[in-house]
DNA sequence: CGGCTTTGACCCGCGC
DNA sequence: GCGCGGGTCAAAGCCG
């Protein structure tokens, strides 16, 4: 395992073009990072070690930002593949995965998308909880889960896995942010939760 | 009443 | 095989 799934770009790059790949997405151009002090965008690999947490994340700072790139994984690209029988599918095979390190007193970023949490877990080497949400628009199945920095609390780090099949309820706002984008951190939104958090 | 959070239990993969 | 750790499920309760 281990495949990177990544793709490193450079910042002063134009902005690509749209990818005709619909599990190809975008980031970091279009991002005001203003709202937040995005100090490093992490990059993970599919398949990481779990037990070097710290080293999974390939950090970036703002002048090396980071395009995820479609996964080259047969497993993801095959999308026949089913769940054993009777097994969970307890794998991230959502097709990429990017991390975040924000300095937020929030843990939860409003970056457009309607979340659902279903899951909070204490994780090794972090006195900090780890919560699990799921994108709760029916049929999308990304995923993220938010964590504070262990070496600092006061850093928030959040993991995307997956890809939005659908546009983020603020696109309407945003019509320009392109398409699956977390386009929450374009936004001027309020950091006041949304609902019921 | 519907949607959400909470939380303990369960499942699975992996290392020893 | 066993234990540990991470991820998910699902019931119960909360809230607007």
């Amino acid at each position: 395992m281990a495949d990177s799934i990544f793709l490193a770009r450079n910042f002063n790059e134009e902005n690509p073009k749209p990818n005709p790949n619909p599990n190809y997405t975008y980031l970091i151009d279009n991002f005001d990072l203003s709202d937040f002090e995005v100090s490093d965008y992490l990059l993970l690999d599919r398949g990481i070690s779990e037990d070097d947490s710290t080293s999974t994340y390939t950090g970036c700072d703002s002048t090396n930002p980071i395009i995820p790139a479609q996964i080259d994984d047969p497993v993801i690209n095959n999308s026949s593949e089913t769940p054993t029988s009777g097994a969970k599918k307890t794998k991230m095979d959502v097709g990429f995965r990017i991390a975040f390190r924000t300095k937020s007193e929030l843990e939860i970023l409003d970056d457009g998308f309607k979340w659902r949490k279903y899951g909070k877990k204490a994780v090794k080497n972090n006195p900090n909880p780890r919560n699990y949400y799921r994108c709760s628009t029916g049929g999308c199945n990304v995923k993220k889960k938010v964590e504070r920095d262990g070496n600092d609390s006061s850093y928030v780090i959040t993991t995307y896995e997956g890809v939005h099949n659908h546009e983020s309820p603020s696109v309407v706002y945003y019509n320009e942010i392109p398409l699956m984008v977390p386009s929450g951190w374009t936004l001027q939104a309020s950091h006041s939760h949304s609902s019921s958090f």
